[in-house]
DNA sequence: ATGGTCGCGTAGCGA
């Protein structure tokens, strides 16, 4: 079972470089986060041509996230728990049906939080710290679950080419990178870090200043594992080459690799 | 060098 996560920015301007990554891929499942688009406007049809059911939580403009799955979507909801005044679309959650057992799968897009000295910060450590609360809930259940997605934070400073330079950054504040530390303290394993013997690998380059040619990137997609997920992994791949496809997402798919 | 890159939506914001 392949489980990957992918910030697309924007699956309409980017779909003919995210099925031709599908169908080379060929993930299970694939968690999108920035899909920019209202339920209605979603590609349903050119997704299901290559095999893939979608469940999406859309929103006009901004944010948005959704998931493919081969293998069905069952339980799906919308939204994460703990504020009811919240309107904006970045979390999506649904169980996957498994063979021997099921996998529990959200595609997260947490806050930017830049500027922290505005309420965007605050809003990004309230929203960290309800997925906190949520992901211990679904720690107790005792399942295979995976929480993919674009979590905005650097772990650690081998997470970036130039620590110095984004310090004070909403991605790379101490606060964040704690509540990134606190996600995991839940028991859930950061799948990357489980493969042992490797050098930190880069999830993003921004558009702006030849940041790619320059491997100016930063390391912010993840898979936070439950322990039923982690016992089941086989290996984790950061697909960098899609960051040199023909209109790239300024993210790469990071792909989970699980017996089941 | 007083710009620089995208996407949305058609100005300026968000990343």
């Amino acid at each position: 079972m392949k489980i990957a996560t992918w910030n697309v920015n924007s699956i309409n301007a980017r779909l003919p470089t995210i099925l031709a990554w599908l169908e080379k891929a060929a993930p299970d499942v694939v968690c999108l986060q920035e899909i920019k688009c209202v339920d209605e406007k979603f590609p349903t049809d050119a997704v299901a041509e290559l095999g893939y059911e979608a469940a999406v939580h859309g929103q006009k403009t901004y944010n948005g996230v959704a998931i493919l799955s081969k293998r069905g979507i069952e339980d799906v909801t919308c939204g994460l728990p703990g504020d009811d005044d919240d309107e904006q679309a970045r979390y999506i959650e649904a169980v996957i049906p498994g063979e021997t057992s099921a996998f529990r799968v959200a595609s997260i897009y947490l806050p930017n939080g830049n500027p922290v000295d505005t309420e965007k910060y605050g809003y990004k450590l309230k929203w960290f710290e309800r997925l906190r609360m949520h992901a211990r809930g679904l720690r107790a259940l005792e399942e295979p679950l995976v929480l993919a997605g674009d979590y905005n934070a650097i772990p650690r400073p081998e997470d970036v080419h130039d620590p110095a330079a984004w310090e004070g950054d909403a991605l790379f504040r101490p606060e964040t990178r704690s509540a990134w530390r606190a996600l995991l303290w839940e028991g859930f394993t950061d799948a990357f870090m489980a493969v042992d013997g490797r050098m930190s690998q880069y999830t993003f380059w921004d558009y702006q200043g030849g940041a790619w040619q320059k491997d100016h990137g930063i390391r912010i997609d993840h898979l936070a594992l439950s322990p039923q997920a982690a016992d089941r992994l086989e290996g984790v791949e950061i697909d960098r080459k899609a960051r040199a496809m023909e209109k790239p997402s300024d993210h790469v798919p990071v792909i989970g690799a699980f017996r089941d």
